[in-house]
DNA sequence: TAACTTTGTGTTGTTTTAACATAAATTAAG
DNA sequence: CTTAATTTATGTTAAAACAACACAAAGTTA
């Protein structure tokens, strides 16, 4: 009666920030006929196996990491002929990591498994770059409104390096002064009482860390994370 | 190799609006176990068809209607057993029609259609209630940062009507005077030299037109449309 | 012709934003 | 050990945006 041969995959664009660059993960591919070509990790969902499940495991499998913040990003499915075998339809998922909390290691189903710099992301197979593209853009519009920088950053975190990190993903100057006001009059960030002094010389600065309890507290309020400006 | 039972349909959840209140397009089952009960249109997609036209046929052939704004809402596929037969994941849309413009007619696989107001939805079959909330607040957060809300009204429009649209859908009062100077300083909407006298008393007011055009223009360069206020 | 209804417009105080400079704590170099 | 360099930390001010508010104009109904 309904005959349809369609097979659904999830795939993930993997995000990692490390000092001023951002990165992608993908994956290369061991089995099928386009052996050794990049692509985003993902794959095949399995019959009882809720999507979000799906991609958990895959990242698990592929490149051994999980993720801080998952969300659907789209499903692309109009490239009717991106696999010869069939048609297949990827619901893709948008997902932040902090690259220095894991080995990336190909596992089960992966060759290879390597950051790129977003701004070096060699040609994928699929429609993936496309879907790169897109999670980027939305990675860019959700810093402003959406506390989800914290997620590419250590737990506890140097203001500068908050500050670097919204300004080398929205690629524009921030002014350090006003940035700091905003984001401390907010409340959901909170000084630690540690000092650390990084790399060489200059002024130690304090930790701080993200106050997630408090940033859900306000939700329940009429609060509005919002960070936009020259 | 790959052992998939799974089928994907598409589903829209098409709103219109009409003198302050906001519907939800349901249609009514005539096959399958399950006759009669309400869910959104929607259907299964050809083994050849995008996902867009896909939601497009569906709409014409279970309620006659061609929509003003579609885009997708997200895959919802978690719900393992919501079809009897197999597991069934489906690509949600989301649509924006002047109920106006068309008589709802059921036509091939619908037996009746339907405009239910957003706040009396009845029990809807499948997972479809909840794509119905998630779509609703996607129509109100996206009436903010998109001029979106024209895609409701007729082509020329009262500024009253436009000011009605926005308080009934975001469910609270706004200063008419802030909103006027607000939307007019834009620049996307004009004015045209008609002149109208609404249902009953009052005095006359001018009719006017959203500049999609000029709207687009102003996109190129770095403009925001923005509505947000009390 | 008076009361009512709807459109249309301007001002003002308050808040938010943008722009900007200097002091404090440390390291590196001489 | 003194000076230069580097990084953190902090406050002020002018300009712009926002919120709150009231009254005149054009028509209809009683």
């Amino acid at each position: 009666m309904i005959d349809q041969n369609i097979k659904i995959a999830v795939d993930a664009i993997v995000f990692g920030y490390e000092k001023g660059t951002l990165y992608v993960l993908a994956v290369q591919q061991r089995f099928g006929k386009l052996t050794d070509r990049w692509v985003l990790p993902g794959g095949f969902i399995l019959n009882n196996e809720p999507l979000l499940m799906a991609v958990e495991r895959e990242l698990k499998e592929e490149a051994g990491i999980t993720v801080n913040y998952l969300e659907q990003l789209g499903t692309f499915g109009d490239d009717i002929h991106r696999d010869e075998r069939f048609r297949v339809i990827s619901v893709a998922y948008f997902a932040l990591v902090n690259p220095k909390n894991f080995v990336l290691k190909a596992d089960t189903d992966a060759k290879d498994a390597r950051w790129f710099p977003v701004a070096q992301i060699p040609k994928l197979g699929y429609d993936h770059n496309e879907m790169v593209n897109l999670a980027h853009q939305r990675l860019k519009s959700k810093l402003t409104y959406q506390p989800i920088g914290f997620d590419l950053l250590d737990q506890e975190f140097l203001f500068s390096d908050l500050e670097n990190l919204y300004c080398s993903i929205l690629e524009r100057d921030i002014d350090r002064r006003n940035f700091r006001k905003k984001i401390l009059s907010f409340g959901i960030v909170t000084e630690t009482d540690k000092v650390v002094k990084m790399g060489a010389s200059g002024r130690p600065g304090k930790l701080f860390t993200f106050d997630k309890t408090k940033y859900n507290q306000l939700l329940k309020g009429n609060f509005q994370f919002d960070i936009r400006f020259a």
